[in-house]
DNA sequence: TATTGTTATACTCTATAACTATA
DNA sequence: TATAGTTATAGAGTATAACAATA
């Protein structure tokens, strides 16, 4: 007897306090955010997430850097990056050279062909960027960013 | 000859264009966010994910839903859905009743226990939001919260 | 002794595809 | 036929513990 739900008649749920909470509209946010990264790049026949970005510029500005510092600027484990850099490198994009001076580490650094390739990501990132900030003038823009971080201070000293 | 990296002196690394990012910006304020609720929860010795309490309030303000739309309510694939239930049915917070109309569906509810936790635990939201907030005046809190409703419209229409 | 990178292992979140029972 | 829930499976992200090479 129940007919199947046509998407336009979904009844939405009581979402109860859920919208007034920070935490909540902030994970709702960044997850439609990561789905228009994703989004973006599918359409241009790129594959990466905002992770790998970050990852990709971190490494471009600090060339020549070492995995443990590497993980520590991006927040996770040293063995959490290790496969994460497998892939890049099978890849062509990144290469762990040996350190001239500590046998231990490794070198890190983009190939050309990953250099090239970070230039094409930017500009697909700047259209994202410029995707999810349309309903918001530069100012609320950067208004937006600084309370992010703001928040972010605040969550961190625990 | 190369010293361990003391703490104090590990040398930010250059983020490039990346604090300029929105999408960055966010993602990381909600690493840290997300890092503080799991702190204020194990601190209290309780085990929640900002997830499960999403989905715990979802289940109390729409008692008898079907799985089907707890999922579509969460952005999630139905049997993404299954094990998630299957946990915190096991820790006896939320009940699959046999739904009256429609004996394909379960109707979801929480058990009194579960109604008593969920209690627990919107406390050390409330807790947990007040440190998150603690640098922001109420009204930028307001702001905040309006300015993310806004780019999350800005990223869901691909 | 301590550090770096790696491996082995485990857990969670996510999805797709196929199965079953019901509608 | 179509829908709801489940299972099997797979990939990515995360961690801890232990190991080899090096400092």
């Amino acid at each position: 007897m129940p007919r199947p739900p046509v998407a336009s008649l979904v009844k939405p749920l009581d979402r109860g306090v859920l919208p007034s909470l920070l935490g909540y509209v902030l994970r709702r946010t960044q997850s439609a955010v990561f789905a228009d990264f994703a989004a973006t790049f599918a359409k241009a026949g790129q594959a990466l997430t905002p992770g790998e970005f970050g990852l990709l510029v971190l490494v471009e500005r600090n060339a020549g850097l070492s995995q443990m510092a590497l993980a520590r600027a991006l927040g996770i484990d040293r063995s959490t990056l290790v496969p994460i850099l497998d892939r890049l490198q099978a890849r062509g994009l990144l290469v762990r050279r040996a350190s001239p001076t500590d046998g231990r580490t490794h070198a890190l650094g983009l190939t050309p062909s990953g250099e090239k390739a970070l230039t094409r990501f930017a500009r697909l990132v700047r259209t994202h960027e410029k995707r999810i900030a349309s309903g918001l003038s530069s100012t609320e823009t950067r208004t937006l960013i600084a309370l992010l971080e703001k928040v972010r201070s605040g969550a961190r000293s625990l």
